[in-house]
DNA sequence: CTTGGCCAGGTAT
DNA sequence: TATACCTGG
């Protein structure tokens, strides 16, 4: 099956948050973690030739600081770097070995991919990973406080455009203080409809930042492999990041800042224009940089090269890669070839066997081993091969199709096609010499197909998990979502079956001896043995555990690590934003961000020097290892159709968002509104787009696309609101919420002056019996019950504090409130001061404030009571929220 | 011998 | 579908 790339649409192109994770001179890791006294040496790998010291195809950090790169021999590094350990990949039968390093992989790909099913491997040390879900749901859970940032967790991370993380981090919360910041900018340089993503750009970046950071933690934690990573909205995007600060370490390339790169980008740093296209692109436009593609239009680019690649340069000039994340764990062929070149080239009958025997042998192992672990069987094989025909190398392949196999059979197969295939095979008169001397010869095998009879086990068994799993946790199957995913190719299903049979078996054969007894499974082919990959579930349980639902229905799972609330200066933020109050005057002083992010980074590397047994503490992640016994229902949970064969709820939301975004039609895209030349490019979107967009449901978010509305303009600032009424009042508590702030601050300081041999101020005795009275008149004056002006009154007077014997002034600002409203404004303070504490607009204030804090007599109400306390908790717990880090100097 | 060797994926035809 | 070629790690 040729199964096309698919894409995503032009509309969310910048919807999704892609990783690549790529592994630092992985040869060279696996040579060190397999020798450790080969660490921290420098070292490289050599494949075995006897010429010059064999040639080198991994350096590690340590060699190519004294020059030694790949493309040199051994001996061109001995002498750069007389003490360089030399390792050689293993020869067996007369060729490198390269099993080690695959095996390598596929340990950090079993990490990765419970992160996320939709994981890419792209080769041997790489991989993509869509973690647009996470993210999404990360977000979420910031808005309800649920979820926060950990500094930790930027440790080593880079944002394209901008000195040091912490800047980057600097304008998103200023953003946060006023949502339409760049908004001016952003008009003249995004379509309108795009306005609700970039908005978002940055900020859901950063979080895939932080997944990222837990995602190499994770690998360096299991594998003890180190990787760099690159977060952006697209594959090109990412892969282009993740080159950019190497080894161990993460960079972001927030969506603003790819224009300006790419001006002085040369055109071959982009994947897929590093070889002769991309000097045909420079070449035909005149140009060297990838930036400067984008004078020409989208048809002059068509004409100059051809329709796609027209549209392709078209769109990755603008950083637009609408390229999926296709889930693929296992490799869809397995081959291996050699060179035989010159005075090696093969002219004998007899070695042609011989060699076809060694290739083949390989090839068998390969296979045998594959369908251990994925449970598949090749059904077609290639055997490729360079013949010398009158001086000229000519290369050919032939295909046949494999029913069953051995390794002879494999030999016999390509010996025919060879032969078959060959005007004059022996030379005339001979029966041992070839005719056309063998250069190359390379035998591959593909077209996999599962075994049946297991595939059909393998869907009985998830339904069946799939039936007790909704029968234990009381949820009646109700009616199956009406999810119309479109029949996806059977490879693609039989695919996925299969990456997961191997995990199944993979984690048996690994804890085999583990006395689990859970085997309620009726299939003799099930291990006893929960495997390992469940886990992911229960990963994403736990990031989440706050949300409660979740959570809660299989809280058995979760017993032994109960749900902690975090909050953090950003979820105040996304919440005061969300709700009512935004203080734009508290933004954020980061300098010295970068050197803390230094310290706690040398402190990083101190840890792994010392003890790798510490090192996961920085992490400030969840301890996997716990999760490995878990009650076998979550099984299901890791179908990979689970994505798609998601609950009715999501289907609901996304058919919500699909209304709201297309309730009143959008002016069209120059791209959409031009006639259809393109039809390969429209094809693909069609064909595809759907069925990708199915696994994207939390795209659909519907409070995140509330800036979908029509705008008005904010009389006071300019800046463009959506035209509802939550919006507007938001938006109108944000400006009140600067004021006070500004008032607040100047009235503190004042005090400070004044309360330097003061002592503190006696607290106002409160009215009691306020809770009866408040909520209901409230709500009936108020209208948006979220609005922060209920704290205060109109116009704070004089001659209100005689009149009215309803009102009371407030010790900490003075102004003039309702006594039933009292309670919460206290509490209000409390917040205030801490977040002011937090973002450090006077440290000395600090301790103050939290004495002061406790020994207030405010009683609040159950509900701020509860927010009070986890603020507090996150400003003094051990663990480290943003804000603090920020406020703190170590 | 050799301007690296081997492997894998994608696209055009 | 089969083959040849390109790209990239």
């Amino acid at each position: 099956m040729t199964t096309a790339r698919s894409h995503v649409s032009m509309q969310s192109k910048y919807d999704r948050v892609v990783l690549l994770v790529d592994m630092d001179c992985f040869f060279c890791q696996v040579e060190e973690k397999q020798r450790p006294e080969y660490r921290n040496r420098p070292l490289a790998v050599v494949q075995y030739n006897p010429w010059r010291g064999g040639g080198i195809i991994a350096v590690n950090y340590a060699a190519r600081a004294k020059g030694v790169t790949r493309h040199m021999r051994g001996d061109e590094a001995k002498d750069l770097c007389p003490e360089i350990v030399l390792c050689q990949v293993p020869n067996i039968r007369e060729k490198a070995d390269t099993s080690k390093y695959r095996d390598a992989g596929k340990e950090v790909a079993n990490v990765l991919q419970r992160f996320t099913q939709l994981l890419e491997r792209a080769s041997v040390d790489e991989a993509y990973l869509d973690i647009t879900e996470t993210v999404n749901h990360r977000m979420q859970q910031m808005q309800i406080g649920a979820f926060a940032l950990q500094p930790q967790e930027l440790v080593n991370t880079f944002a394209v455009g901008y000195p040091n993380i912490g800047d980057y981090v600097n304008k998103i919360t200023n953003r946060f203080a006023n949502p339409y910041m760049d908004d001016e900018r952003f008009q003249m340089s995004y379509d309108q409809n795009d306005l609700p993503a970039v908005r978002q750009s940055d900020i859901r970046l950063l979080i895939g930042a932080s997944v990222a950071g837990e995602v190499r933690a994770a690998v360096k934690k299991e594998t003890g492999y180190e990787c760099s990573a690159g977060i952006a909205h697209n594959k090109i995007l990412a892969k282009l990041a993740a080159g950019m600060n190497k080894p161990n370490k993460q960079t972001i390339l927030p969506l603003a800042d790819t224009a300006s790169l790419f001006d002085s980008l040369p055109v071959g740093k982009i994947k897929g224009l590093g070889g002769k296209f991309g000097e045909v692109v420079c070449e035909t436009l005149g140009i060297k940089y990838i930036g400067q593609v984008v004078k020409f239009t989208e048809v002059e680019l068509q004409r100059k090269f051809d329709e796609k690649n027209g549209t392709w340069l078209f769109n990755i000039s603008r950083g637009i890669d609408l390229e999926a994340v296709t889930p693929r764990f296992y490799s869809k062929s397995i081959g291996c070839c050699k060179k035989f070149p010159g005075r090696n080239n093969i002219t004998g009958l007899k070695t042609l066997q011989h060699w076809l025997g060694e290739l083949s042998s390989e090839i068998n192992d390969r296979l045998e081993k594959d369908f251990i672990e994925n449970n598949r069987r090749a059904k077609q094989m290639v055997v490729q091969y360079v013949q010398d025909i009158d001086g000229e190398e000519v290369a050919s392949s032939r295909s046949t199709a494999l029913k069953d196999y051995d390794q002879e059979s494999i030999v016999r197969f390509a010996l025919d096609l060879i032969r078959a295939n060959t005007k004059t095979f022996l030379r005339p008169g001979s029966e041992a010499a070839l005719n056309n001397a063998i250069k190359f010869l390379g035998i591959s095998v593909g077209k996999f197909e599962t075994v049946s009879s297991a595939q059909n086990k393998l869907q009985e068994m998830f339904a069946n998990q799939a039936a007790k799993k909704r029968r234990i946790s009381g949820e009646e199957p109700a009616q199956p979502p009406k999810v119309h995913v479109e029949k996806k190719p059977k490879q693609t299903e039989e695919f996925k079956m299969k990456s997961f049979f191997a995990n199944y078996l993979q984690g048996a054969k690994k804890e085999d001896a583990k006395p689990d007894g859970t085997s309620v499974d009726p299939l003799a082919a099930a291990p006893a043995v929960v495997p390992k990959k469940s886990f992911e579930e229960e990963y994403k349980e736990k990031l989440h555990a706050a949300s409660g639902t979740e959570a809660a229905a299989k809280g058995t799972v979760l017993t032994s690590t109960p749900p902690e609330l975090k909050k953090s200066f950003f979820s105040q933020y996304l919440k005061q934003h969300q709700g009512s109050v935004t203080s734009g005057e508290d933004s954020l002083d980061v300098q010295g961000l970068a050197e803390e992010l230094d310290a706690i980074e040398a402190d990083n590397l101190k840890d792994f020097d010392e003890d790798t047994e510490e090192e996961t503490e920085l992490t400030g992640n969840i301890h996997m290892s716990k999760l490995e016994t878990q009650p076998p229902d979550a099984v299901q949970e890791k179908h990979p159709n689970t994505l798609n064969d998601s609950t009715g709820n999501e289907v609901n939301i996304k058919t919500g968002m699909e209304h709201s975004a297309r309730l009143e039609p959008l002016p069209l895209t120059e791209d959409e509104l031009k006639p259809s030349t393109s039809k390969r490019k429209f094809d693909e979107i069609e064909s595809s787009g759907n069925d990708y967009k199915e696994s994207y449901v939390e795209f659909a978010v519907p409070d995140l696309r509330i800036e979908l509305l029509p705008t008005i303009k904010c009389d006071q600032c300019g800046a463009n609101i959506p035209d509802e009424v939550k919006s507007l009042q938001t938006h109108r508590d944000h400006h009140f919420a600067q004021e006070l702030s500004r008032t607040l601050r100047s009235n503190e300081r004042e005090e400070r002056t004044q309360s330097r041999q003061k002592v503190s101020p006696k607290p106002t005795p409160l009215k009691k019996n306020k809770k009866t009275a408040s909520s209901g008149s409230i709500s009936n004056t108020a209208p948006p019950t979220n609005s922060i002006t209920k704290f205060f009154s109109a116009k704070p007077t004089q001659e209100q504090e005689s009149s009215d014997p309803h009102m009371q002034q407030c010790t900490e600002c003075k102004a003039f409130i309702k006594c039933v409203d009292m309670p919460e404004h206290l509490d209000y303070h409390v917040a205030k001061n801490l977040q002011r504490e937090l973002n450090q607009q006077d440290l000395r204030t600090r301790t103050a404030a939290l004495s002061k804090q406790k020994t207030s007599p405010a009683q609040p109400k159950k509900q701020t009571q509860k927010k009070l306390n986890s603020t507090i908790s996150a400003s003094s717990s051990g663990s480290k929220t943003i804000a603090q880090f920020f406020s703190q100097s170590n």
